[in-house]
DNA sequence: TAGGCCATCTGGTCCT
DNA sequence: AGGACCAGATGGCCTA
């Protein structure tokens, strides 16, 4: 049990008399007695007044008299605070697991909406049917790869990076493995694409190595997952990148 | 109706 | 200590 529960706890027992720390445990109050208790007006002036059952004021009840009585009525308040000590520790726990799941409703709707934008900058299919959190993923996955691939032949085409400044804008270059420095050249930037995990060949579909050739990974040519819009169709069906379908 | 997808709850673990 | 993260369980909804 955890120590804030256990000081909580301790605390409700040493202070079982008193209404002004009850006030939220109306759910859990046991008899009569708590309910006249909460009952009370909380009065800010003077000590806090506890109802008790019985006659307290019945001539001959001396405490010599009533020890039996005494201590089964000891007894049963001890059960109580123990019932209400149980029952804080549950409405404890109900309340920060309360709060944890809404903590963790939010999250997942923040994982949602970055989802949703994901799939927002995604190139869209013609029958318009939503994309699963998985297709999400595995078609960003290829589809930066595609871009990437398409940045790296049209350097190829056009040495010195050109085709990086020319194809992105400023604050996207450093989104695409690169040159380490302004000197590198094409090659250079590819062989860097190439250490990537991303870059397994430029032409994985011949390469019996690459993930595409492998059945370890569901989709391949042809899958509406690898039609990427607006890019050469060279690269269209060639995707050396794939994330593995389990 | 079975299977896929999803949201939510939950308890455990890790991190700050 | 509290929050973030994670994975399993569960139930609802939808579709073939």
């Amino acid at each position: 049990m955890p120590a804030t529960l256990e000081t909580c706890l301790s605390d409700l027992d040493c202070a079982s008399s008193s209404s002004s720390s009850t006030s939220d445990l109306s759910g859990f109050l046991t008899d009569e007695e708590d309910c006249a208790r909460l009952q009370q007006p909380a009065s800010a002036s003077g000590p806090p007044v506890t109802v008790r059952r019985g006659a307290p004021g019945i001539p001959g009840a001396s405490d010599t008299a009533r020890a039996p009585d005494d201590e089964q009525e000891r007894r049963r308040r001890r059960g109580r605070a123990r019932v209400r000590s149980e029952a804080l520790l549950h409405s404890l726990r109900r309340s920060r697991r309360v709060k944890a799941n809404d903590r963790e409703r939010n999250r997942m709707h923040n994982l949602n909406a970055a989802l949703d934008a994901l799939r927002s900058v995604l190139p869209s299919f013609p029958d318009d049917s939503k994309l699963t959190k998985i297709e999400t993923l595995r078609f960003a996955y290829n589809y930066i790869w595609a871009l990437a691939e398409t940045l790296r032949l049209a350097d190829q085409a056009l040495p010195g990076g050109a085709a990086r400044e020319r194809l992105l804008p400023p604050q996207c270059a450093p989104c695409l493995p690169g040159p380490p420095s302004p000197a590198s050249d094409a090659e250079s930037w590819a062989s860097g694409a190439a250490a990537s995990p991303c870059a397994a060949a430029a032409s994985p579909l011949s390469d019996p190595s690459s993930p595409a050739a492998s059945e370890d990974f569901t989709y391949g040519p042809g899958d509406p997952l690898f039609s990427f819009p607006g890019l050469p169709k060279d690269l269209l069906h060639t995707t050396p990148c794939f994330i593995p379908y389990h």
